[in-house]
DNA sequence: AAGTAATGTGTCATAAGTACATATTTATTA
DNA sequence: TAATAAATATGTACTTATGACACATTACTT
């Protein structure tokens, strides 16, 4: 480095008022839920820390100081599963001292709804594997407790509002709709009282259809009506 | 600067390994919401920003390196108002490209309830005051998007969970609590379905006392029953 | 002592939630 | 071809929650 670039070098400290607080790095950590063979699945990647070997953690990526935090979350998504028309919604973010290893990261946590068998994932890395939620116990950083975070407000979510659908393909059956609900919710309900409550919200159009791949009775095929159809729209107008 | 700082100074930049990503700064930023004359107001100072003359702000500022997000926004609290032990809550992470005039910087927003009278406040500044919320229009930075944000989340908490108690003295009665209630929802509740409501929740112990300072039939004072009471308590379990 | 204003309680109608049973339709099996 | 199995589709009775509404009581004020 010559005495030149130096004096730039430390021009450009000089303009960072308190270095301190730059010394803090921002990432974007997205946990991407599917759902598929009846249960609530998330798209994990090995980590290549030493410190997390056999471990998985989530997306995530640092951010960039010319994108926002929902431009930073759908570039992780397009970049590792080439979607880009998901659902996405912020969580919380975590910032403790020692979540990573490498150094100091606050990191915010987004969750997104996909439709594993319908869009073709691009999935860019061959240790980028979906896992059912119920079934992981460990994963590397604190990215346990950003999963069961983000499970939690899906759960309230879900409840609510009418984004479970970016879970399921556009057409489905009533049967498909409750199973997922139980999946999310790890409960069991009563079909006829979940019938009842779906019919109250009104959310659903009678596609006049029929399930054609089933070894039983077919069951009406429903789509959401596309009012409430989110798959296309930044789900935060909260973007200050 | 000598040569021997400079390359201490370029050894520095060396370690970041991206500097870029370093161009970011992280506050937090809290809504101190408290409750006085039948109105919820916030804490708020004068904006000593040109860009923001005669606009106000919530008191915010950097995280320093060693401190967690939680950490940050109780020491603002602290270094505020004088407080410590006080309901936190955090809302939601803003990271606008602009958000900020003089550079990039990403907040992560906490709401915090106050019980303004019983509390001493030790103002640390003369022109932070208490304004009504109903009555804020514009604000400084994005703070009046953050602002809205964390009174929508204030609304659906306060309907589920028993912390709207943080915002009165500790004993109080019932008329006292629907009018709080009034305020922050934003509606008019019948008294008699209030009272069953409440009633039904479970939350009060009856302190077999009245009010004295009231210029009519004085009513039965409440507080609330321990196991909810979270004055001392961190609310989240989550920080990673 | 009468008036005023707020407290404190109760009822009824309607809506929502819960437990539960039977008929129907399709695919499969004998 | 007929019986069987399994899932769809719908309805009813009971309980609980919500919302509109009325009246007696208590303490302060005049």
């Amino acid at each position: 480095m010559t005495e030149k670039e130096l004096q730039l070098k430390t021009a450009e400290i000089e303009k960072i008022s308190h270095l301190d607080y730059f010394n803090i790095a921002i990432s974007v950590d997205c946990v991407i839920f599917g759902y598929d063979e009846k249960e609530l699945k998330v798209l994990l990647i090995k980590s290549d820390l030493e410190e997390f070997a056999g471990l998985h953690s989530l997306l995530g990526d640092l951010i960039k100081t010319d994108e926002d935090l929902e431009t930073a979350s759908y570039r992780i998504l397009r970049e590792r599963t080439g979607l880009d028309d998901v659902y996405l919604a912020q969580a919380h973010a975590f910032g403790g001292i020692d979540r990573h290893p490498s150094g100091r990261v606050i990191t915010i946590a987004y969750y997104s709804l996909i439709d594993i068998k319908h869009h073709k994932l691009q999935l860019s890395h061959n240790e980028l594997n979906w896992h059912p939620v119920k079934a992981i116990k460990k994963m590397a950083f604190d990215h346990k407790l950003i999963l069961d975070t983000c499970l939690e407000q899906l759960q309230e979510q879900v409840i609510e509002q009418p984004v479970i659908f970016n879970l399921l393909p556009e057409k489905f059956s009533l049967r498909e709709l409750q199973e997922l609900y139980e999946a999310i919710l790890g409960v069991e309900l009563d079909r006829r009282n979940f019938r009842k409550k779906i019919s109250i919200k009104d959310w659903l159009v009678d596609m006049d259809e029929m399930e054609n791949d089933v070894p039983h009775r077919p069951g009406r095929l429903y789509k959401l009506k596309g009012e409430y159809n989110r798959r296309n729209r930044l789900v935060s107008k909260l973007h200050g």
